[in-house]
DNA sequence: TTAGGGTTAGAA
DNA sequence: TTCTAACCCTAA
């Protein structure tokens, strides 16, 4: 490596910025190219881009360097849905629109009200590691730790109270923004009537991360799936390697018969 | 051309 | 020593 890091200045992060939102992340080349943009970034690849996007987008998330998130994963195609990663670029924009919102960029009132899926996944992670149930834990009880975990849970008759009025469209605006204010008063006990808004808000939020926190629970199972037969191909392979280098001849068969 | 994994320089 | 960010490599 004989050229030093050159690291990115902020003139160029806008650029790239602005160029991902005009143009969309994937479009390095295009961004690359774009008179407006190819200024600032001439002395940048669109290589560059597409790894100073990944940098930006795993700090804007929250988690870090991307090589925490590394999981061992199939090579070969699978037949079971994946996140797409242009999903996971197209999260990012949101983020570090947060982080420093460009001026022409508007903010949705989700972004800073509804939790990414990268915090359920992580609230899932935290019930299991809190749960320890020796054979995993059911989804059921992993919906219901995080309700009581994150203070969801409320008594039926504020819930059945509270789940009617939802039912009206009309309400839904005020109600997120009810939500958002009840999600930041917390603690901030106010008479019965406020409480028992705030907590019909609560339910109502928290039946929606109930509902995403089953979707990805099944990404997580899945992945324990695949976990599980790895190590079980895994013991099979130690155990053909011992009995070969004992010199015993195994046929295709008995390697088949042994696993399955 | 792009995505994603790997490597490495530099900072903390 | 660890972590982050920049750079490199390769498959699709």
């Amino acid at each position: 490596m004989g050229a030093p890091k050159q690291k990115w200045t902020s003139e160029e992060e806008e650029a790239l910025r602005r160029g991902v939102l005009k143009h969309g992340a994937g479009k390095w080349r295009t961004i690359q190219k774009d008179p407006e943009f190819s200024p600032v970034l001439s002395s940048r690849s669109n290589i560059d881009l597409k790894d100073k996007w990944r940098n930006l987008s795993f700090s804007a998330s929250g988690l870090g360097s991307r090589d925490k998130l590394r999981v061992p994963r199939p090579k070969a195609p699978s037949s079971s849905p994946s996140p797409s990663p242009q999903l996971l670029l197209l999260s990012a924009p949101n983020n570090v629109a947060e982080a420093s919102p460009p001026e022409d960029c508007e903010k949705s009132p989700q972004d800073d009200k509804t939790p990414s899926p990268k915090l359920y996944s992580s609230m899932i992670l935290e019930a299991l590691d809190e749960l320890k149930e020796p054979n995993g834990s059911e989804v059921a009880t992993i919906c219901n730790f995080i309700e009581i975990d994150k203070s969801y849970k409320l008594t039926d008759s504020y819930a059945k109270r509270a789940l009617a009025p939802m039912k009206d469209p009309s309400l839904k605006k005020k109600d997120s923004a009810k939500s958002s204010k009840a999600a930041k008063g917390v603690g901030q006990l106010s008479p019965a009537l406020d409480a028992a808004e705030a907590a019909a808000m609560k339910v109502a939020d928290a039946e929606a991360k109930s509902h995403l926190a089953n979707e990805h629970m099944m990404e997580v199972e899945r992945i324990g799936k695949m976990a599980e037969e790895t190590e079980s191909l895994l013991e099979l392979a130690s155990e053909l390697y011992e009995r070969c280098s004992r010199g015993e001849a195994l046929t295709i068969l008995q390697v088949a018969h042994r696993e399955f």
